[in-house]
DNA sequence: TATAATTTGATACAAAGTATCAATATGCAC
DNA sequence: GTGCATATTGATACTTTGTATCAAATTATA
């Protein structure tokens, strides 16, 4: 894996956004977590490496990566959203309905031309996507 | 379509839970909004029908519907979680990241024995699915 | 119809997310 | 490198969303 931080920062740059200490802070923590993570959580690892980094900037740099589709929130039960990173356009996970659980996966579901073609009739320009199974994970089946 | 707000407050009873006046009003409030709303505007839209039933009891309702795998909440950008029905256990939709448009379909991209098989290696077993694209609306294209 | 147990809703509370704005840091032209 | 216009930041205060609790009411079952 190259620098992934490093990429996502140079693709905020192509879409006018400046390359602060702040964003390129968040955004290493946020690749460093597995790219999985709340909006709290963040703010408290990013404190471990940059204390004056202030909650409002980490909502923002959020947003930011949302609106780029490079990164997506997910619900997971708890009132928080998750945040996670869209690597190359995908993610995928299973999450378990009885413990909150969540597994990644990496295999891709779909092919990228029968997304394009849904896309398609609606004018919509599809740019990532996330595929959510839900179930029971092995510990919770049979209670 | 069938009454899929009976059938719904059928699975419950299943399940163990109670058929009780607020749930089923609730439910069918869910069913009649399309399937796809935030919790508060749920408790809006109930109390129109019902106006004494308590925000505290839609919650309940929409957690117990979740666990059930009958619906999903999923973040469409603003604060509130979204609650989507999983009809026959699949959603579909494609979000705008733009403008935060919604745009429901209904082809699954997905096949059963695919979802079954990316569940087994890890022991978990998929009762339902949610695929949601990313990227631009026609509207919001080139701007 | 009586009974045990779940469910409800009012209240109070905690957590998550948003708005604002002066001070600061950044990219760019020179 | 320097200066300037402009995007960005973070402190504060606030709104919204979600959770805990518990006595009173409702429900399924015998």
């Amino acid at each position: 894996m190259i620098d992934e931080a490093k990429v996502l920062s140079e693709t905020l740059a192509l879409n006018g956004y400046r390359i602060t200490a702040a964003r390129k802070a968040i955004i290493e923590t946020l690749v460093k977590s597995g790219g999985h993570c709340t909006a709290d959580e963040l703010v408290d690892s990013v404190h471990a490496q940059m204390p004056g980094i202030g909650r409002m900037t980490v909502y923002r740099t959020l947003d930011i990566l949302c609106q780029l589709a490079l990164a997506r929130p997910v619900y997971q039960g708890t009132g928080a959203a998750h945040f996670v990173l869209m690597r190359a356009g995908h993610h995928h996970h299973m999450i378990c309905s009885d413990c909150g659980q969540v597994i990644e996966f990496d295999d891709c579901l779909l092919e990228e031309i029968s997304t394009e073609k849904i896309g398609d009739p609606f004018g919509f320009q599809v740019q990532s996507h996330l595929i959510e199974l839900h179930g029971q994970c092995r510990d919770c089946q049979g209670m």
